[in-house]
DNA sequence: TAGGCCATGTGGTCTAACCACATCAACTAC
DNA sequence: GTAGTTGATGTGGTTAGACCACATGGCCTA
């Protein structure tokens, strides 16, 4: 392909070229987080490619979490830098588990090898600790409903994972937690008593606490583990199944 | 944002009306991996929306490793289902490496703690432990260059991460690779003694493939643990640095 | 029969136009 | 003077239509 108007080969796609030099403008600093691209008409003139092509990078880089797009005026409009890598691996996760060339059970494996580890390193009197200790408490009334608890409980397992410090980590959780969300809920259509149920991942949710809280990280962890490992058992995981439809689930 | 032709209000933008179709079709088994996607004008007739909304949506697809684009007839050609999981993390890793939002201690951070978990789970006789030690005898080559080298000692970790099984846990850490790929290359200029580093890290591979193999998990997990943050160490990792350059390094 | 050539269909790119939206400044009515 | 209205401006969102390069395959010619 030949880059138009200029008389050089050029092998990338032209949206190709915006990502580079948008990357590029991040990696110099130039461009950081709350920072703001320029109009993509401006850019456009500016790199001597179509709006097409700048919104076509655009919208690589919005499904990455790396920018947010709005409308009108102010200071929600615009294309504006974000940081969201949770965002992006979860889509990606969702997509490829659809595709079916990613066992839902590897991704169950995964959560439970990361959640381990972030327990095992947690620091005890991080705020991501006191945070999880209120999830358990709303838990622990009694007029909170399955969504609810459900709700909560992914919120709980995401504190502990923040508790350890480790962005990636962090991410990778809540990309695996996101990307299997529908299999979770319909899981629970599977059991066969949730109250029951609802007490025992009460009671281990506790125990997980209290053993990170007193610095018991081997225990963390295996309690951890034994807990999720319990829910997917329970609740009869298909690995390879089919994915419900979600036709309001944007990759965004 | 009112849909066009039609009376009742739509959320989403049309290029994600676009993906959400696809991936529909995705999990309802009528696209799999090796099949076409429609035509991009047939598919932007079939659902109603413009050509540029469905190349939106293929763009994002493409930039998850989900589908192929190519030109022209014959079997390249046309927009096919893959399954590249590995390209989606690592371009999204890459780009908040970028922002600097995710710092590279945690990511080597995070590769330790999936390859350890790779080795202690891998298979003896699994055949991407053979693979692994051809690499090896590749790398005991005394007329391996430093980039040679590298190249497959990134090969060599990638098939123990194989070997565990696991198709998350390999994409993952072949995406956390990609994206510090560029540091990684240039820690190694901060190298004392090439050659000497080149024969302990010969060494360190040859014992840890040789306690997967004698199926000793645990020692396998210690000693790679070590081998990556000895590597690090001696070369001298810059935490939260800036990433170099890389104009030809497109996202796709 | 062998070679060249063009019709066909693919993705890649560009242009030009319109829309909805949000802000802000100027204007008008009270 | 103040409050409300209104329009200008600039943003992303969407569309239509055109042209290009490319790869195939069948047709036609030598």
């Amino acid at each position: 392909m030949w880059s138009n108007h200029i008389n050089y080969y050029c092998p990338m796609r032209t949206h190709q070229l915006v990502l580079a030099w948008i990357e590029n403008e991040l990696s110099e600093g130039r461009l950081a987080v709350g920072g703001r691209l320029p109009a993509e008409r401006s850019l456009a003139e500016q790199l001597r490619v179509s709006r097409t092509s700048v919104r076509e990078a655009i919208r690589i880089l919005e499904a990455m979490g790396v920018v947010r797009a709005g409308v009108g005026s102010g200071p929600d409009a615009g294309t504006v830098v974000i940081s969201d890598p949770t965002a992006a691996l979860g889509s990606a996760l969702r997509l490829h588990v659809a595709t079916q060339h990613l066992p839902v059970a590897d991704i169950v494996e995964t959560r439970v090898l990361l959640e381990s580890w972030a327990v095992s390193h947690a620091k005890p009197g991080s705020p991501e600790l006191a945070d999880a200790s209120r999830l358990l408490a709303e838990m622990d009334s009694d007029d909170v409903g399955v969504d609810a608890f459900l709700a909560l409980d992914v919120r709980f397992h995401l504190a502990l994972a923040d508790a350890a410090g480790n962005a990636v980590v962090s991410a990778m959780m809540g990309s695996l937690r996101e990307s299997i969300t529908g299999y979770a809920s319909r899981l629970t259509a599977n059991l066969p008593d949730w109250d029951a149920t609802a007490a025992r991942l009460r009671a281990e949710h506790h125990g997980i606490l209290a053993a990170v809280q007193n610095n018991d990280g081997e225990r963390a962890a295996k309690l951890v583990a034994d807990h999720i490992e319990g829910y997917y058992k329970e609740a009869g995981l298909a690995s390879g199944g089919t994915v419900p439809v979600r036709p309001n689930h944007p990759v965004i």
